[in-house]
DNA sequence: CCAAAACGCAACCGATGGTTGCGCCGCGGC
DNA sequence: GCCGCGGCGCAACCATCGGTTGCGTTTTGG
């Protein structure tokens, strides 16, 4: 059975640049668009889009301060993510270890065959 | 330090229609455009094109048989995949985790402050 | 108090996921 | 043997998205 996969966390961690931006604050602790634009071959412009992406799912918030807003991770909804993240590999990986089984299983039959 | 991903594996597998792809070949063994259509809300058409994707990327190959074309999961490419996802989940998840023994620290500083 | 720094908004561009429409080809029934 | 249908590929078109440049607005620090 498919695990049961929020489409939207998903894509959300799907874009290369948006990771990186989550590994930058992770490491960070937390971030502007400029402050992650300078870290990354994007412009500011990007990075905000990205921003906005990432807060619209829930995985940062970004508070205003003064004239930045800082951004951070939420950590229980990045936690939320890896575990999708893993329940698809989990799920995959079951079904490979399964067919191997049967490989294996095919391959005795054939040898005593 | 982020795990190193390769780009274009995770893109391919990023796609949710590519995902559920990926399940059915691995459920049914192989399939072609038209029997994975039947089972997925999108047209043989953009199956089609997914398919040209994932071949491109290793992590499917379609052999031409008769009047269709059979394609079937390359096990060991899924593999590669699934073990970069797990790589980027298992490097946040370390992440996190330093980050809540941080918090619990300062806890326990303001306790017995 | 004013100029620099950070932001937001808008227009534009290429790639991509999706559609419809068409034409070609291999196979099975008559 | 041929003819029709099922499967495929190619092409045009559309919306969305990641990215850019450009510009206007706000905040703040010297």
């Amino acid at each position: 059975m498919t695990a049961a996969v929020d489409d939207d966390l998903w894509s959300a961690v799907g874009d290369p640049t948006r990771r990186r931006m989550l590994d930058l604050l992770l490491a960070d602790g937390e971030g502007t668009a400029t402050s992650l634009s300078e870290r990354l071959p994007v412009t500011r412009q990007a990075v905000a889009k990205h921003l906005g992406v990432l807060d619209r799912v829930g995985l940062v918030h970004g508070t205003p301060s003064g004239r930045e807003r800082r951004y951070r991770v939420d950590e229980a909804q990045l936690a939320r993510a890896i575990a999708q993240l893993s329940a698809v590999g989990a799920a995959w990986d079951g079904r490979l270890r399964r067919i191997k089984r049967i490989a294996e299983a095919v391959q005795r039959g054939k040898d005593q065959h």
